[in-house]
DNA sequence: AATGAATGAGAGTTCATTCAT
DNA sequence: GATGAATGAACTCTCATTCAT
């Protein structure tokens, strides 16, 4: 309670506490590649931390297991991008939350390309990855829901027209597992312009 | 002294050939189950033959390894879902592509969840899955390369506008793996409608 | 059900089935040298089979993890150790049964001490082992029992003093884990003498 | 300056030595209860550090490994009843030894039975444990040789009736590693009944 | 063609021990 | 002297694949 030992409260405990975090932010930074690379199963705990140039034994110090190391990984990389989604809507208060959203989500994928290729392509049985699907689905039904009973939306379905827009950006993500062109600004721009106007009436017949 | 050369085609050849075709469709059922109960990597050869009531040997009999009977499966799969398209497309000669496309998918996907499952969900390291996504997207561009050069869609980034389509049918698909309504019918026209019209402009400010 | 397959009943199973039942057996051959040698937890999978010139994996064909290996071994061993007293007895029907037990226990152990030493060294946590000491006290409880109900060992408790002549022999076993002299039928004589006749009362002032 | 060399006996040396035993002495502590409750081989490090609310290094400071610690904590243990023992013998000068040396083993068994437990259950390859029965089996050996000079246990060979007896002590305290009753005294009585008087001849026929 | 016992590389995980602070 | 984060050898166990029958 009071400092009568002789470890002083701002020199020791910080100093190792500052080490284990940064083991446990190299390891991470070493997750995120191998994972990115391999996918979760291919992935094993060597080569992590062989690329983090750390005993596999600290991998476990850190970690219960690959699992947790996954989860914590998705957890904290899309804690950020939750956190930008909250900033920009509490900042444009009024305005349209739609195009916010797509053009915020693409911002930060296009960024975090590697993460969302985790999340979207990591694989992991379960509910391990979707969740990033998931939690986009989850806002933009309540979007669609809000609109629905201002009336607007009738004839559709808000939970499923969420799951289409997830959809779309989704595929926009995966396009850039393969191609760096176009940016996030267009992209954003060409799923708002389809979701606005639609496609022409001739394909329809 | 009797001609069992290869030309026997009628009497000895049929019936071993026979019970190596039941022998490895019962396989592929199998497989089929099994992959899709437990994902790409926890599904072991051992669970599939044993549903299959068939040795582990025999596995290595009629595929080279996990992988090809995991492609032999979606191969097989899919080229039932690509014929059922160009059929339908052959015989509605000269209406538009698009609605008959997005429904017939739906509805081929309705009644083979199973294997869109396998296909969208299984893990699989690499291309191996993703290419029935790949496959639809492949068509989709087409579609709307030749539209773009009849004039309409300017604005418009055609591979990237299929992949956006084809995000909507996949996630019209992932939503069946939890809820069964709605069916394809009005999953389709959902889809269509979306793309007809597109959403009210209150929503885009 | 009737034999219209092709697998004969009499020469295609038992001949796997021959080979599986030599490989355990030399399983648990090599596992008995290796747990005596170095008791359970020193005891490694990897040295058993290499002992066996088996692969490793096989070991877990026949035994689910390194703990049903040991019970199995004990078990097995102790069972016709169960059964060569059930028939000693049984044979000299109406005699004493004490000096039979005695004897017939420690010709058995003479012979199979690898077996006592994993039993009574073995470690193993829990109740794995000990259960040796535990059948034996069990029977000379009953036999206690039964001379108390006849009114001999007034002062005595049976359960305890079960564990007594548990103890003796016990250690008289051990004693050949050091020295092959004396035998089992000098040892067992020693045993009876002193459980008879008891130590001179100088001794005990 | 000041004269902390190693002569200064009262003042400086004194400070660090009675924390440094001190720290000893709840590593010990720890051990015992530990290793009491796991057996040796489950016991580890870090859960004895924790329970002494100690780092895990510190345990290195004091004792060269687990092993030295195992044997340190039983030969500490050990050292008090030899000393209760010999205290016993050299009071009582003159009187028969062999009631007096299983009583008071019992009595400090009974006391100590966490200590037995480790000595007798806990595991240990190889010598480690069983110290305890031989120190106890020489105590009786030479005993018995001296009875022996003296003509009395002919017939008897006195290193073997040393474990006999040994065995019959030993499980008296495994007895109370699973009931309390019957206490040290009444235990003793046994055992030295059964000695001195063995059992009735019906059961030898 | 079919079988299934056998294989062994490789995975995840633990823990006694070290050492910079 | 004390600390606890870091270490890596060693372990148990799994499973895709082979091969004698």
């Amino acid at each position: 309670m009071n400092n009568n030992s002789q470890t002083t409260e701002e020199s020791e405990r910080p100093r190792n506490t500052r080490r284990r975090e940064r083991t446990r932010a190299e390891l991470l930074l070493a997750a995120r590649k191998v994972f990115a690379e391999r996918g979760y199963h291919e992935a094993s705990i060597a080569e992590i931390t062989q690329m983090a140039d750390i005993g596999v034994g600290t991998f476990y110090l850190h970690f219960r297991d690959k699992d947790e190391a996954f989860n914590t990984l998705l957890d904290e990389g899309f804690r950020s991008l939750r956190d930008s989604v909250a900033a920009a809507v509490t900042q444009q208060a009024k305005g349209p939350i739609l195009p916010l959203l797509v053009t915020t989500v693409f911002r930060y994928a296009y960024e975090q390309r590697d993460l969302f290729q985790i999340a979207l392509t990591g694989q992991a049985t379960g509910a391990r990855a979707f969740r990033a699907q998931a939690a986009l689905a989850e806002a933009l039904t309540q979007l669609f829901e809000s609109a629905g009973r201002d009336g607007l939306l009738t004839g559709y379905d808000a939970p499923v027209l969420a799951r289409f827009v997830t959809g779309m950006i989704t595929q926009g993500i995966f396009w850039w597992f393969e191609h760096d062109e176009p940016g996030p600004n267009q992209m954003a721009e060409q799923v708002l312009r389809l979701l606005q106007y639609g496609l022409p009436g001739e394909l329809f017949g």
